[in-house]
DNA sequence: TTATAATATTCAACAAGTAGAATATGTGGA
DNA sequence: TCCACATATTCTACTTGTTGAATATTATAA
């Protein structure tokens, strides 16, 4: 998946490692967290794979640098990867599974553990907001306008994303609270 | 993060690892995919590591069990993990890294390509709708029976981001549609 | 002068997840 | 009789993701 994600950079322009790992930092980390090691170890398979190739730059002032460009094969896997089916909804969820066994802890703490969850969301909002510029940024890099919209649909699921679980999170709280009223009946 | 959840489930009652696989199946599959590979595997750590013991049980009619246990060195792991900070609000969105590098294809096929994300909802919620008697079947594992309104928690997380991913396929499939009013005027 | 930020890449070790087959036992139905 | 099914576990090989450090160059600011 990482890999597909980078062909599709590529596909854009050739770039370094090192644009690629900004690019993440900037767009995609709000649906997918690549590490710097993993990008540059990927960037390897798809030399290997014939994906891509790699040309070594000497510059002035800084570090040389891998300019590294997609293949005709590239393309042509990067499409494969696009029409391929994906009913793939279900992925990991770690805030469910940490939801999941709650019951072991304390009402209480269980109502200070949503309220850590709906700051992150909060944070994660403000920062949702704080990006869009970036978008604009990187719409330089493709030659027609229309892709943008794609790139706006990924940042708008952001925004329903965390709307939703603020919503989930004022719902798990009403819970606990109506259970605490409930058992503690005094 | 799956070794905690199969000691979340030990800590309801001791087990084997085909009672773990099913019950990932019946209720956690909705929030975690677990290989039975990796759940046999992940049962053998946590043996290593001390935070279970398991007894092999002869039967007759059919193969030999083993029946894994918590300990009290698995009982304090789970609640450290519990109690432990997460943030993580942000895991791998296969879905949306595909989506993001869809301006590749032509606009046809990307409504067809949402039309086949939205049937996958649609499967994803009947089998919401067919499963919550599961839920009620494990509630008998349990003692208290406050603990099963986290797993209703975590099922109505699953009936949002359902209804919420419909909500985003059918605004995604409105630009479409407009983008191609706007680029086709003839 | 010294620290630090930005640019740029690499590596080792480990943990976690995927894919798919292999093995074994007995029941119930066609 | 033979097949499918439910029960129950194991294994190999591979891919992917995490952690964290190491290395190198130059500009800029304190």
């Amino acid at each position: 998946m990482l890999k597909h994600g980078i062909l599709g950079l590529l596909n854009y322009g050739s770039m370094t490692g090192y644009d690629i790992t900004r690019i993440f930092q900037d767009s995609l980390r709000y649906f997918w967290n690549a590490q710097t090691s993993q990008i540059y170890r990927e960037l390897k398979t798809l030399k290997a794979n014939g994906w891509a190739t790699d040309e070594t730059v000497a510059q002035t002032g800084k570090p040389d640098k891998k300019i590294f460009s997609i293949t005709e094969s590239g393309r042509e896997e990067l499409n494969r990867w696009l029409i391929s089916d994906s009913s793939e909804l279900v992925t990991r969820e770690p805030l469910l599974m940490k939801t999941f066994f709650r019951g072991e802890r304390s009402i209480p703490e269980n109502l200070a553990y949503f309220d850590g969850l709906r700051e992150s969301c909060l944070r994660f909002a403000a920062q949702m907001q704080a990006t869009p510029p970036d978008i604009e940024k990187y719409a330089t890099l493709v030659d027609e306008p229309e892709k943008a919209l794609y790139w706006q649909m990924t940042a708008e699921f952001g925004v329903m994303y965390v709307t939703m679980l603020l919503q989930w999170i004022e719902d798990c709280k009403r819970k606990l609270s109506e259970a605490t009223n409930a058992y503690s009946v005094d």
